[in-house]
DNA sequence: TTGATATCTTACCCGTGGGTAAGATAAAAA
DNA sequence: TTTTTATCTTACCCACGGGTAAGATATCAA
């Protein structure tokens, strides 16, 4: 796939020098700009923020993209493929619906503790074109739906007690992407720390009574790219 | 207390007649702000656009309000308002910790599917002031602190498994706020059976394992205001 | 009925921010 | 070195929206 991390350094030093390498400031723009919305919200952030943080100018950005908008599109691209990614990489993680769940809440927890991860759940859709939104919201209905299958196998399976598996599953979500809205990259806990938290305590609560849970203390690793 | 709904009948009939009733006007301003800032989002949302709804043109907006955050700040004050009436009337009924939470889902759950409730977690905070932001604040703080203290008398009282209450509480109280993004006043599910679910799925998760859960169909029910 | 006051409108100001035009400069190609 | 081309800057346009000034009109009290 893409979306492979190029810059290590602050992204300002991708445009010290005017050598020719789009894609890293192409980056290094997205990366800058996905700070700024999650530190100020979208409407807030101006092209000029965005082009000061990086030291150049605002019509230099339009080098790189053709709206503020497309800006925004790229960075839940980017989010909702890393996301994307996890899903994948649980699939063929084989177990029970429980222990999927499991996997799933741990891998998703990780995502929204990164920039673009948090852009895709955080940010206000309606800054989107009703064409840009459709296309988010089909990577959000695939989720929704694959956390919703790995329920219903575990209630299948007898690995999960009996419930709504809808109601189970906004629960669930809910409670991850709100991580989004409190997660501070220079806070008490890291990343790793929430997330197998959030993961043991959740599938906590769904394990069919009698049964132990199938990773007491579980930590899990997932593909864990960017700074 | 205050927080009386008055008006009934759609909020723009307040500005029918030139009758002189700022009490009824200013929350009808108030009722058509929220939802306006609910579906488009408080920097989308012009004073034209709530003037308009009201029939009426911007300048007359001022009459009631000095500037358009502080009828964002009123929004906030009268959700704040509404989830703090709950948590008092919660702390009255006496019972386990576990019993104690599941009221609380409940209540907050019902809060958070009206629109002023919805304000207070959906909106962004990064449109206060940093005054009105701190007393905000100071109100989503309590509200924390309030369910942290109800999960560590459960684990004290023996009703709740034991864990870490801080990331418990953060998981329940995710998985509550997150209610306001996705729920519609007109969709399947009515308020009341989304309160309910999520209070029994959610304990469910949290009750000791050998031990019965205390309302196995628990639907509580709670004050009601507002259409 | 009449004056006083609250209510609401029309017309306007102006800061802000997305986006563009046109030209300067540095890097790569020749 | 010279030419070409990508890169970046200065200066600008203009739509939008919060907020105000000043005046019209309905309501209420006397």
């Amino acid at each position: 796939m893409a979306r492979e991390a190029v810059a290590v350094q602050p992204h300002w030093k991708a445009f010290v020098s005017r050598r020719r390498d789009p894609a890293t400031k192409r980056e290094a723009i997205l990366q800058t700009a996905a700070q700024l919305f999650l530190e100020q919200s979208y409407g807030r952030t101006t092209l000029n923020d965005v082009a000061k943080r990086l030291n150049i100018t605002k019509p230099a950005l339009y080098h790189y993209f053709r709206s503020k908008e497309e800006i925004l599109l790229e960075c839940y691209r980017w989010g909702t493929g890393l996301i994307e990614e996890s899903l994948t990489t649980i699939a063929g993680h084989c177990g029970t619906g429980l222990e999927k769940v499991e996997a799933f809440i741990y891998a998703y927890a990780n995502v929204m503790t990164v920039n673009f991860g948090r852009c895709v759940m955080r940010l206000d859709e309606g800054d989107l074109s009703s064409k840009a939104l459709a296309e988010v919201r089909t990577y959000k209905r695939k989720i929704d739906r694959r956390l919703r299958s790995f329920i219903q196998e575990g209630i299948e399976d007898g690995s999960i007690t009996p419930c709504d598996p809808k109601i189970a599953a906004f629960a669930i979500a809910g409670a991850v992407n709100w991580i989004c809205m409190w997660y501070e990259p220079e806070g008490a806990r890291t990343a790793e720390e929430i997330a197998s938290q959030f993961a043991q305590t959740l599938t906590q609560g769904l394990a069919r009574r009698g049964r132990p849970a199938p990773h007491p203390n579980g930590t899990r690793k997932v593909s864990n790219r960017e700074s």
